[in-house]
DNA sequence: GTCTATAGCCGGATAGAC
DNA sequence: GTCTATCCGGCTATAGAC
C-alpha cells in the first residue's frame, strides 16, 4: 500500500514515481481536460502501465486532485510578492512580469487552472473563496493606501488584479489564438512583444497624474 | 431524412426543433466541454429523447460543429463595429463596453470558445487564421493610421486588441472566480464596476499626452 | 510492485416497431 | 418522426498470477 493517507515511510523511489505520473498528468489533464483525459493517455506519456499508475493513485480523481492542490501554492506565489515597501508602480509592474513570465514558463499550469475555473472551480472552489480571497484583499488594501498617499492613479485596485490575471494568462490559455492572429506558429517571440506591451500599459495607467 | 445537406424543405417544426436542441446543447457544452458533455444530458435538458436528438443531427460532434460555426460570427461582429470615421478613444472604448456586454449577456457562449480555443481550437483554427485574423489586421492598421495622426497614444494595437478581449471575456470565462474574490454569490453588480474600470484603464492607456 | 486479464459501466450510435 | 431496445467500443477499476 503505497497510498497516501498513511503514516508509513515514503521511499525515495515512490516519490519519483509519483512525480513522473503527476508530471505526465499535468500534461494530459493540461491539454484535454479531466474528462477529455484517460489514464491510457497518462500510462504511456509516463512510460508506466494502467494498473501501476492505479497502485500509486486511488483513482484518475484522485491524481487529478492532487495535482491541482499542488500547483495551487505555486500559483498565488508571485502576487505574495508584492512588497508594499517597494515603489507602487514599479511593483504592480513587477508583478505583470512575474505572472507573464510564469504564464510562458508553465503553460500547461495556466491552462489546467483555467480549465478548472471554466467547469465551475468543482476542486478549488473553497481555496478561492478562502485563501485566494484574502489574499487578494489584502494586496487591495495596500494598493488603496497607495492611491490615498498619492503613489498610484485612481482605480479599482481588485478589478486592476483582475486585469493582470487576464492579459497575462491570456498568452498561455489562448496561445493558439494569438499565435493564429500574430502568424506565427512556433516561437516564442509574442512573449517579448507582450512583456513590453503590458508594461507599457500598465504605467499609464497607473502612474499618478 | 432531416439533415442537413439535402436540398429538401425544411419546415418550421424542424427549425425550431433543431434550434431547442442546440440551445440545449449550448447549455451543456459550455459548462462541460466536449468530452465532458453526453448526448443523453442534451436529451434530458431538451426534454427530447437520445435517439429523436440523433434524428436531427449525424453525431454528437455534428451537434457541436455546427453550434460553434454558427455563433462564430456573432462573436466577431463587436470588432466589425469599429468604426475608423470615429473619435479614436471613444471608438475603441465602445468596443470594450460591447465586448463586456456580450460576455454578460452570453457567457455560455464565451465559455464555448474559451473551452475550444483551450483544447487547440481542433474545429475552428482555420477560421482564426484566416477570417479573425484578416479583420484584426484591419482594424490595427486603423489604429496605427491613429496613432500616426496623433489622436491615439502609441502601442502596440494586436496586444490592444488582445487584452480586451482577455479582460472582458475574463469575466464570463472566470466568473466562478470573480465572484468568490469578490463575495458575491450572485447578482450581477461586478459587470457594472467592470464597466466603469475597464473605461477608465482604457481611456488612460490610449488617450495621447 | 508490476504485470495480464477482465469485470462492469457508460456513452454514441443504430435497428426496428409503431 | 419518435419511441424502446440494444449493440459495441472505450474507460475506470479490480482480481489475481508472478
Amino acid at each position: 500500500m503505497a497510498r497516501s493517507g498513511t503514516t508509513q515511510k515514503v521511499t525515495r523511489i515512490q516519490r519519483e514515481k509519483t512525480q513522473a505520473i503527476m508530471d505526465a498528468a499535468l500534461d494530459v489533464f493540461s491539454r484535454h481536460g479531466f474528462r477529455g483525459s484517460t489514464i491510457d493517455m497518462i500510462a504511456k506519456t509516463s512510460g508506466f502501465s494502467k494498473p501501476n499508475i492505479l497502485y500509486y493513485f486511488d483513482s484518475k480523481e484522485a491524481i487529478f486532485a492532487e495535482l491541482i492542490n499542488r500547483l495551487l501554492k505555486d500559483w498565488l506565489e508571485p502576487l505574495i510578492a508584492l512588497d508594499d515597501h517597494g515603489e507602487p508602480v514599479d511593483e504592480v509592474c513587477a508583478y505583470v512580469r512575474r505572472k507573464l513570465d510564469l504564464a510562458q514558463a508553465f503553460p500547461r499550469e495556466s491552462r489546467l487552472f483555467a480549465n478548472e475555473i471554466l467547469q465551475g472551480a468543482p476542486h478549488i472552489l473553497p481555496q478561492l473563496a478562502g485563501p485566494l480571497r484574502d489574499l487578494v484583499d489584502q494586496k487591495a488594501q495596500v494598493m488603496d493606501r497607495w492611491i490615498t498617499e498619492g503613489r498610484l492613479a485612481p482605480c479599482d485596485p481588485v478589478h486592476v488584479i483582475f486585469m493582470i490575471w487576464a492579459s497575462t494568462q491570456h498568452y498561455a490559455d489562448f496561445d493558439v489564438q494569438v499565435r493564429a492572429v500574430l502568424n506565427t506558429p512556433e516561437s516564442d517571440d509574442h512573449f517579448q512583444q507582450a512583456a513590453i506591451h503590458l508594461d507599457q500599459m500598465f504605467r499609464r495607467m497607473l502612474t499618478p497624474a
